[in-house]
DNA sequence: CGAACTGTTGAATAAGGTCAAACCAGGTGG
DNA sequence: CCACCTGGTTTGACCTTATTCAACAGTTCG
């Protein structure tokens, strides 16, 4: 895994600070998290709070129901977002990535679960003090704000894909998601990092591993992807990937 | 339809201000639209900028792609926000009732339709004017993130709903949904409105209209439910509704 | 009163789920 | 160093659920 090993300079930072974050100018996300909305002395006031946190891989970061709720941004690694029925069944909501967000400000309760799914480096914010910087400097919230918006757009697109995309659809439509972000965040579009497994793709988009695994056979098959192994993939023909997508073949 | 009457104090109001919103004190979602995160001026600026606009059922409010979009409240009637695949697959993302906020601040286009089941009112606020009072008020802007979080709160139990439920699971939680609305607004929990119709209950719940009519059938058979009409329905059973709703069932 | 919708019910079909077996890679220990 | 074990993944055969197709019933409205 790709994602696992513990950037050195990060690591320098836990030795020296004891887990304090001090080294911003270090930080592997510093131009695209929330710090990013704040300048000066609000900027070191979110800094001096701020701790870096390690999770396990299967690691619970935040549960359901729970109140005094963490918030952070994830420097590294990926959490999988999920809400569970009574039964077991489970519905990932979301994969986050380092520059994510995680927790809400608003809501009294957290309402889904976070789970590390490889090692994961979060700088948390203790909550009163960042409520407090929230209410000082209103361009945090602001961009709060847009992320949220951001996210309940995708939500509502992911809606669109669990109630009326078919199993191959689906499936195109993940890979493309992955193709994006990783555009977005600079990487070469050539072989995809799946840090998920085939489970947790599976309660992503609706579907039983076995119908996730035939799909991507099939997209193998068909030349579209080169399936390298079970955690990393490359893209062949991504024009026909995005058609497929869209539900337009 | 109980909801496509005009209440006699707004009409009024149109015919005096000449669309100009000025009766705030008469406003039938004053106690529940963004308007309560504002006191005074603030208010009072918000009151100035506001006019009325009426739709008509099957009118687009707004339209997806389109950047100068349209903020405003819902003060009576229904609409529904939804997503289209270029084939004409439609998913329904959120019913919106009276009190509800439509459009986004922080958002370059608007990625969902939003369009008027039945005759709406509607409570528009100029964008460039709604932004700059966000940017004065931020108990505004903090209202609205509000607002974004619990709708996003409400999308990711939809993908749980979409993703995992049963057709059976999937008019249950519906149905709880609408009456978890009505108990808010304070509406006795007997005869529920559904103001749309089959095809947009589902589309909303990832499934066809055969497969609705067949499970409500369903529901009625089994004593939990009393279809009044294709447009009421009278809920005689909650709690075993409840639990069907949740999957424990 | 009848046309045009909208909603309901039934029978046949297909997409995806379930169950089960084979496969494969990575780690363990002889 | 290599056989073995274990977990995740892939593939195959069969089955279930919801869709599709089609006919019918109920409402609404001119």
């Amino acid at each position: 895994m790709p994602v696992s090993s513990i950037s050195p300079s990060l690591r320098q930072v836990c030795a020296l600070g004891h887990e304090r974050q001090s080294a911003c100018t270090a930080c592997a996300v510093r131009d695209i998290a929330i710090c990013t909305s704040l300048t000066g002395a609000d900027q070191a006031k979110l800094r001096d709070m701020a701790t870096i946190r390690h999770f396990a891989p299967g690691e619970i970061i935040l549960a359901a129901e729970e109140s005094p709720a963490l918030l952070g941004t994830i420097v590294k690694g990926t959490v999988k977002a999920y809400k569970l029925m009574t039964d077991g069944r489970q519905q990932v909501v979301g994969f986050l990535f380092p520059g994510d967000f995680l927790g809400s400000i608003t809501a009294a309760a957290q309402r889904s679960f976070a789970e590390a799914i490889v090692p994961v480096e979060l700088c948390v914010f203790p909550p009163p003090a960042f409520q407090r910087l929230a209410r000082e400097a209103p361009q945090l919230e602001r961009r709060l704000l847009e992320m949220a918006t951001a996210d309940l757009d995708l939500a509502q697109e992911w809606m669109l894909l669990l109630g009326r995309k078919t199993a191959q659809e689906r499936v195109a439509t993940f890979l493309m998601l992955l193709i994006d972000k990783a555009d977005r965040r600079g990487f070469a579009d050539c072989p995809i990092a799946l840090p998920m497994n085939r489970s947790e793709i599976a309660d992503y988009l609706g579907l039983t591993i076995e119908t996730v695994s035939r799909q991507l056979s099939k997209l193998k098959n068909a030349g579209i992807v080169d399936i390298r192994n079970a955690h990393e993939i490359g893209i062949l023909d991504r024009p026909r990937l995005a058609t497929l997508a869209a539900g337009e073949a």
